[in-house]
DNA sequence: GCTGAAAGATCACATTT
DNA sequence: AAATGTGATCTTTCAGC
């Protein structure tokens, strides 16, 4: 499969590189070669494969969580009013659709959807409710539960 | 408060310039400069104005995730013995310390923490449950969710 | 992996507001 | 004073060997 040929072509090298740059993305090349043991041409060489496989899909800066206006973070347990496929199809267009969902998973057990909504400044719980949640498709029941404090992020 | 410091500060430039390093962490001064319209120096200037502040915490190589194994997810809903404060950061330190886990919030409701763990290649659910959960101090109820599907992350 | 030319980063200084 | 632009210098990138 298409998954495992990215996966395999990988040696210890290339896994070294991938660990410095996912934590510091503006490494240079001579930092990257004396990370690994290899000289910083080779280093850079390599990266450039990766990025052209797709194995290093981008480069991203950090910024600080208040800067963005973060407020909190609200889970909600979503369940459909019945188990078409249609229904379902519906419901992920719009997950996908509105910009407020963070995440959406499709759960097993209880729930149909678990949704991860982050709250800023300019999006209070009661827009959410209001302009999101309300207006979900092929909602049964909802269940949201407030993040207090993040303890830990990815 | 320290918080609206690090944000009114940030004037339409400064804006404009974590808007396109969030895209592409590793942008030149001269395309940023560009893209904002100020000298190559400037943006420069700027950029490191806004990692010394802490605005710009780090940058972050974007890794596909199937070369990570990614295999699944699971949301951990923890409820605690009891409600001391030792209990609370005894577990917290847990979490911080535990590389499996990739999120942990403290909850209102129900549970008290809200964990979400990504089941890897080398990661089963089974590894999870017997080198994480059950060794998480002060656990008094767990509830594991699986997700079958990501239908929208990030 | 090395070399060298082109591109970029970075700093002191002049300039603008 | 505070912030920008200019140009000189050092570092990094990247293609050819």
């Amino acid at each position: 499969m298409a998954n495992s040929d990215k996966f395999s072509d990988l040696d210890s090298f290339d896994r070294e590189l991938i660990k410095v740059l996912r934590n510091d993305a503006r490494a240079t090349s001579a930092d990257l070669g004396e990370a690994v043991g290899l000289s910083p041409s080779a280093a850079h060489r390599r990266v450039k494969i990766l990025e052209q496989k797709g194995v290093i899909t981008g480069y991203r800066a950090v910024i600080a969580e208040n800067v963005q206006g973060k407020q909190g973070t609200v889970f909600v347990h979503v369940t459909l009013t019945d188990q078409r496929r249609e229904t379902f199809e519906k419901f992920e267009r719009a997950a996908l659709a509105c910009a407020a969902i963070e995440e959406c998973h499709l759960m097993s057990g209880e729930a149909d959807y678990l949704l991860k909504i982050v709250l800023r400044e300019s999006l209070s719980y009661e827009d959410v409710h209001r302009d999101v949640l309300s207006i979900m498709p092929g909602v049964s029941k909802l269940a949201s539960s407030f993040s207090i404090r993040t303890v830990k992020m990815g």
